[in-house]
DNA sequence: ATGGTAGAAACTCTA
């Protein structure tokens, strides 16, 4: 079972792009970040046309996520329980008997900003609701952006991004909680290149420059962790025409 | 050089 996520910033832009990633790679699931739709304009056709059966929850200009797979989506929940936020960042299904949940974590804009307050705050809420997902859920798979820099090694140039946003020591905590929960970060299951990274800034030139950081990442539970076979991040989609901001992340289970 | 680019929307916000 092959399970994969990718913050595309804008659906509606990038639609052609995640048809050839499903065309090329045939995941069972492909978890997508910022769509930035309202549900009314979700290329639901254009999805089933490619085989695939899809669920969002979507909002204008920002936000937005969606769950793309093969087999029928099913106990569809949307957002983080018992919390009401208007920002569409979460949407949950259990597809094969994985139950798999598509985070975009905010970003939190800077360690000053209220957005900041907004972010911990809505960690705090995830790892709540993530563990009462994980008593009833023991195949768990939470796959999205992060916005959160775990380690050192997952930025290009630690010293410069001490204490700024995505890097900052309370984000890094509150993913560690979430690990601590009993996850396991599935692309450090394995060797990797050094320098890997998920996400290029636009503004810096960050791609062709190498100044990346790995804030998109696969969380498992131990029951699906021990059949993880491999984790990779799909690089070359960040050097397409028209890129997404992000690469995508891939996982394939043995089941 | 506290810059830069990209997307959506609507003369600004978010990342």
């Amino acid at each position: 079972m092959k399970l994969a996520t990718w913050n595309v910033n804008s659906l509606k832009v990038r639609l052609p792009q995640v048809l050839d990633f499903l065309a090329v790679h045939k995941p069972d699931v492909l978890c997508l970040q910022e769509t930035k739709l309202e549900d009314d304009k979700f290329p639901v056709s254009d999805i089933h046309s490619a085989g695939y059966q899809v669920v969002f929850c979507g909002q204008k200009a920002y936000n937005g996520v969606a769950i793309l797979s093969l087999h029928a989506p099913q106990e569809v929940t949307m957002g983080i329980a018992d919390f009401d936020d208007p920002q569409k960042r979460v949407i949950s299904a259990a597809i094969d008997g994985v139950r798999v949940i598509c985070v975009y974590i905010p970003n939190g804009e800077n360690v000053m900003s209220e957005k900041y307050g907004y972010k911990l705050d809505w960690l705090g809420r995830l790892n709540t609701c993530l563990k009462v997902e994980l008593e009833k859920y023991p195949r768990l798979a939470i796959l999205g952006d992060y916005n959160i820099a775990p380690e050192n090694r997952d930025v290009h140039d630690p010293k410069l991004w001490e204490g700024k946003v995505l890097f900052s020591e309370p984000e890094q905590s509150a993913f560690k909680e979430l690990v601590a929960l009993g996850l396991c970060d599935s692309f450090r299951l394995f060797d990797q290149a050094e320098k890997s990274y998920s996400w290029w800034d636009y503004r810096t030139n960050g791609f062709k420059r190498g100044l990346g950081l790995r804030i998109d990442h696969i969380l498992l539970s131990a029951e699906l962790a021990k059949y993880c076979k491999s984790c990779a991040i799909d690089r070359e989609r960040r050097a397409h025409d028209r890129p997404s901001d992000h690469a995508p992340v891939m996982v394939e289970i043995e089941t």
